[in-house]
This record gives C-alpha cells, sequence and structure tokens, in this order.
RNA sequence: GCCCGGGUGGUGUAGUGGCCCAUCAUACGACCCUGUCACGGUCGUGACGCGGGUUCAAAUCCCGCCUCGGGCGCCA
C-alpha cells in the first residue's frame, strides 16, 4: 500500500495514512476515539462532532470493531492521547467490515479456551502477547541457525513421505502412495546420518515429523517441529558440545532481539540466559538423585526409564538445563553406539531441562556388522533397509548428532502451559483442522 | 493404549433436585455523555452439547453418544 505509514512510526505534524483494525471505539457524546491496531501497535483517531463532517464521523464511529479501515490525517501530539500523539482524519475507508459478534476477544477483555483461540487462530493473534510467542518462535529458529552456521554446518531438507520408519513399530501415519503402503516420517535419523558420510559431513535439519501415539497431553504434538543436528567426527561429547551451544545461543539470541516480546509476556524478569555448563549425569547418578529425593514410590533399578514424576523430581533437585548420559543400551535404540568394551553402555544421552525432555542424541552405530546386528535385535528386518545400511559399506565415519523439538524448546523457555501455544495450527489426538 | 474430569447466551463464568421462564462480566442493540485510554451511565436481546431414562419436579441424578481438557505409559 503506497504511502501507509505504521503506528510505530506516526510523528507529529505529518499527515499520515494508516491502516489496520479497529481495535475500540470510545464515544464519549461529542467527541469520540478510535483505536486503530497495526502489527507495530496502536494509534488514536479522534472525531469531533461538531467539527468534522458528517458522514466522515458517521463512518468512524458505525465501523464494527475488528473491521479493516484506513485512516488519512494529520498526526498531532495530545497530552492526553495514549502515546501522545493522535490522528485527526481527513479520510475514513473502511477495507473489510467485521461481524459485530466475534468467536474471541482479541482487545483480551474475556479469556477464551484454548481449543476456542485454536479454533481462531487467526483472531487469537491479533492480541500481542500471542503475536509475541511466534516472533520468539522465530527469533529461536534464527538464532539456531546461526549457531548452526558457528559450527560449520550445511541445512539439509530430507523427505517426509518414507517407505519405512526409523525404528519399526506402529506409531508411524500410514498413506497410500501410488498405490503402495507409505509412512508419514517421525524422524529424519536415518536421512542426516547418510549425510555424514557423504561429502556434506557436517549437517542440520529443521522441518516436521509425524507421530501416530495417541497420546493427549499439554506436551505432546502428533505434528512436530524438529531441530536435528549430525556429525562425522564427532563423539557424544562434542555432540553435546553442539546442543549446548545451540541451546544457549536460541536464548541469546532471544535475549536479544525480543524484549518487548519477553514483557508482552511479563517474563522480562524471568527470562535468563542459562550461563554455566549443563551439568552431564550419568543414568546411574540421575537414578541415584532421583531415588535420594524421595519423590517416587517405588526405588528406580538400573534398566528402568525415567518416569514424569522422576523427571520432575530430577529437574528440580538440578534446576537448570543438564544432560543424562551413559544409558543402559536396552532403553536406546539400535542406531546408537555403545560405549567400547561394554555392550550394555550406550552413549546415547538425553538433555532435559527441569520440567520435561527436549532432547536426544547419541554416537551413532557406524559400523555396518554392528548396525546390521541392532536391526535383528530389535525385531526389524535389515532388508527393508537396506537403503540405509549399504551406505555403511562404504566408508561411514563415526558421526554423532541429536534432535531438539522447537516446540518444546519454546514452551519451557516462555513457561507456556500447553505446547500447542507454541504451534500456530497444531495436530493432536482430536485436532486436524484448522 | 489405560485412567480421570469437564461441556450453561458470541466469549468467559455462577448455579449439586423445587429458591432458575438460570448469575455475573464482556460482547451485541438502543439512548445519554466533549479528552477517553478495559471510558462511564440507563434500558434491552441472547444459553443449560445430543438422545434416552429416574422423579410430582432435572442445568443439577442415571445410561449411551458426541466433544473438550488432563494424568500415566511413551516420547521431542
Amino acid at each position: 500500500m503506497d504511502g501507509r505509514t505504521h503506528t510505530v512510526d506516526v510523528n507529529p505534524g505529518e499527515t499520515v495514512t494508516v491502516a489496520g483494525w479497529v481495535h475500540e471505539v470510545r464515544d464519549l457524546g461529542g467527541i469520540a476515539f478510535l483505536i486503530l491496531r497495526d502489527t507495530t501497535g496502536k494509534i488514536q483517531i479522534v472525531f469531533k462532532e461538531d467539527e468534522m463532517d458528517a458522514d466522515l464521523v458517521g463512518t468512524g464511529l458505525g465501523v464494527a470493531r475488528e473491521s479493516v479501515i484506513t485512516v488519512t490525517g494529520d498526526a498531532e501530539e495530545h497530552s492526553n492521547a495514549p502515546g501522545g500523539v493522535e490522528v485527526t482524519p481527513e479520510s475514513v475507508e473502511v477495507l473489510a467490515e467485521s461481524d459485530t459478534e466475534l468467536p474471541l476477544d482479541p482487545s483480551g477483555k474475556v479469556d477464551a479456551d484454548l481449543s476456542t483461540r485454536l479454533d481462531n487462530r487467526t483472531l487469537d493473534l491479533r492480541k500481542e502477547e500471542v503475536k509475541a510467542i511466534f516472533e520468539i518462535r522465530a527469533e529461536v529458529l534464527r538464532s539456531v541457525r546461526e549457531a548452526f552456521y558457528d559450527l560449520g554446518s550445511t541445512e539439509i531438507n530430507t523427505p517426509k513421505i518414507v517407505a519405512t520408519g526409523t525404528e519399526g513399530g506402529t506409531e508411524l501415519f500410514p498413506i497410500t502412495y501410488f498405490g503402495e503402503e507409505a509412512f508419514m516420517n517421525q524422524s529424519p535419523q536415518l536421512f542426516k546420518q547418510l549425510m555424514v558420510g557423504s561429502g556434506l559431513e557436517r549437517v542440520f535439519e529443521i522441518g516436521p515429523i509425524f507421530r501416530a501415539e495417541e497420546h493427549n497431553t499439554p506436551r505432546h504434538l502428533n505434528e512436530a517441529t524438529m531441530i536435528d543436528f549430525e556429525s562425522a567426527f564427532f563423539d557424544h561429547t562434542e555432540a553435546m558440545d553442539a546442543c549446548e551451544h545451540v541451546v544457549r545461543n536460541a536464548y541469546d539470541g532471544v535475549a536479544a532481539n525480543c524484549q518487548r516480546e519477553l514483557e508482552l509476556l511479563g517474563l522480562e524478569d524471568a527470562f535468563e540466559v542459562p550461563d554455566e555448563a549443563f551439568p552431564r549425569l550419568t543414568y546411574q547418578e540421575a537414578i541415584e538423585r532421583i531415588n535420594a529425593t524421595g519423590e517416587l514410590d517405588e526405588q528406580l533399578v538400573w534398566g528402568d526409564d525415567l518416569p514424569t514424576e522422576g523427571e520432575r523430581a530430577l529437574g528440580d533437585d538440578v534446576g537448570s538445563h543438564y544432560f543424562i548420559t551413559d544409558w543402559p543400551s536396552e532403553i536406546k535404540p539400535f542406531y546408537i553406539k555403545d560405549h567400547d568394551g561394554d555392550a550394555d553402555l550406550s552413549t546415547g544421552f538425553d538433555m532435559m531441562h527441569p520440567v520435561m525432555e527436549l532432547v536426544s542424541g547419541g554416537q551413532r552405530e557406524h559400523r555396518y556388522d554392528h548396525l546390521v546386528t541392532g536391526f535383528e535385535q530389535q525385531g526389524l528386518d535389515p532388508d527393508q533397509f537396506d537403503y540405509y545400511t549399504k551406505m555403511f559399506k562404504y566408508g561411514m565415519p563415526p558421526h554423532a548428532g541429536w534432535g531438539l523439538g522447537v516446540e518444546r524448546l519454546v514452551m519451557t523457555m516462555l513457561g507456556l502451559e500447553n505446547i500447542r501455544e507454541a504451534v500456530l495450527f497444531p495436530r493432536d489426538r482430536q485436532r486436524l483442522s484448522p
């Protein structure tokens, strides 16, 4: 739109054209105020019955909330105007009228349930604190990419329609691919590994994953966005270093570039960039510390998965991001390498936020024979994964990597109560639309 | 997959057998109001998820269905 001025850029003394949504109309009788909102903020338009054209006043005050209008007029300083500046209109044009009854209230006077908000996400995102979450999410992704470039990695994109899953099992969405059985990919795991053996060596991908688990919790999605990293000639400790770098960079980026958004969310004081290195606890230490908290009815023993309650108890105890390393091989996937000389101890690691798991990674099994044996031990048919395993016969370097859930990163960073708040259009057990 | 708890005007809620032709806020409509900033004031419109049952009487109790949310398992 030619000559449009954003509300944030309106200066007294100028003739401006502003465009946006009718946030509110306050009609005091002889004088009335229309608050116009755009992506940068709000500005007051003042209407005076005695001094202005009746049609102009009629148009300005007759328009329903959330209609889209454009206003041209003189911007003037006024001590009583919000922000100190207001526009006296010469013309008002209604570009798009809104129905008067709104499915939710973008001015935020009345709360709406998350489900109502998600059904009307466009209106929901007119609220600046909701918009702030997605501005921050975008900054997280920008900073994460920057961190990956620092690490000398190359961004890749791998297929989301696949013939086989990553680990087999039942958690895949089946689809029909020209009459053949296919699936939505649950992880770029196998593809990114194939790329560390290519000339690229160090890669990352930010993309969707699909999981058909019928869980119903505030921390699971059936379509999520994963940040995946994989590097040749890295062991699991170097992969953890990279993970720490990326996560800290995301926090740094938000701290540096999203102060306004953090204020809108009331987090300007609570938001903290993790400053220390993330503690690295072994699995053994983790279960001992959980047991020592006394929060669990039954003591954990070697080989147990960490129950949600245990994770939370440990998170409270540690109080910051931390790694859990050296998991029992039996509860980590087949493509994670065991420690040399101890087949029961894996190089797999998880990176935890005090309230939940954010990252899962490890050094990978790069030896062809061990890999094929691993498939068989998981009850999978190695022949089905031939496209993957055969590349391990032609010089697959030792390598390590991890995957980080974007929504969980944003959720924990901002203290959101429900992961769906960190996705524009979440896909969950009961939501397929919009 | 197992388990638990909800569904009341557009939105968010109060109401646990008769006090309810249902409360409050906001929105919406009408009127009043010349500096509001969640403007204020007066009046008004508007709802018990669906189906069946119990009872003299059901928003309220029971059953089924639909739907939403949560806990566990598992995971990012």
